[in-house]
DNA sequence: TTTAATCCCATGATATCCCATTAACTATGT
DNA sequence: ACATAGTTAATGGGATATCATGGGATTAAA
């Protein structure tokens, strides 16, 4: 399990970029300062569960395996598992002067992506999708969270209904 | 206008501000105070349930992700629906010296803002609307308390209608 | 050498900063 | 109570900085 503390840890908002014929792309300035403020990396790989990619900070990989290493996880042989992959798979990037990573074409094409890529703010995370492909997704979890969200939602911001 | 003194820890009252032609918006002084006091930052994102912006500091955003992430598992996939709900469509936003705030399209859109705002309290939360979207709002919002009053008003509070 | 990746600078668009002005409340003194 | 000066808030506009993006140059790799 990972704990997080502080502030500007946190992948906010759904940002549009466009990815130029050398396969560049702006990463959001806001997102670059998270990951430097951390003194960070960026790690990209390709997601498990869907057609986009993955991406973290170094420093949550290395939290990931420490957690692994103490046994810290409450599936931990999954766990162990699915990191295996995870790390087998991820490629590190680096910013150029001005804020853009190169995408492989390993990445691309397991997204779909070709010209436009959306970053999705997940919190410890974001997601690089393409955008034909996320807007469909987002009303999956809209249509899915909405049916749950009685449940689920936190109290401070849950809504009391007509 | 509002004069605010001394520290509060929650947002009260309901403020009317001028929106510009450059998307900028005053934060009522108290709710700057609010947001200040606690070192945190303003987070906005659209309702899940109505037309209007959705506004909290990033403590209570945190406090909130932590709630979900350490949420029961069977609940797994919803929680990571509300997670990216929530985490993709917020954002941070910081103050002017003049305690403005720039807010983006897709949140005016949703609340259907073009030159005017109204900052609502709700206590821990706050919410920003079109002028006439919540005088109708707040005439539903009454409507509802008046039909409950019978049950709840202590007898001798009762009024007797006008 | 050919190809591909990285670096560097130029540009346009947008958002942010800063200052000036107006307005509303507070406090003080008569 | 009234007038007036002082303070804080809200707003407008122009200047400045930041960001995203395109293209060319330089370096590295095959």
């Amino acid at each position: 399990m990972v704990k997080f503390t502080g502030k500007k840890t946190l992948f906010f908002d759904t940002i549009t970029n466009k990815v130029d014929a050398k396969a560049r792309v702006s990463v959001p300035a806001s997102y670059r300062s998270v990951i430097e403020s951390q003194g960070s990396e960026l790690i990209a790989f390709r997601s498990f569960s869907s057609p986009c990619i993955e991406c973290c900070t170094s420093e949550l990989m290395e939290k990931i395996a420490a957690d692994i290493e103490n046994g810290l996880d409450m599936f931990s042989e999954a766990q162990d598992d699915l990191t295996s992959l995870i790390y087998a798979d991820a490629k590190e990037f680096a910013f150029d002067s001005t804020g853009r990573i190169g995408l492989t074409e390993k990445l691309l094409k397991h997204a779909g992506i070709t010209d436009t890529a959306v970053f999705v703010g997940k919190g410890r995370t974001f997601q690089i999708w393409n955008p034909e492909a996320y807007a469909k997704e987002e009303q999956e979890i809209r249509k899915r969270a909405m049916a749950k969200r009685p449940v689920l939602a936190p109290a401070g911001l849950k809504d009391k209904g007509k």
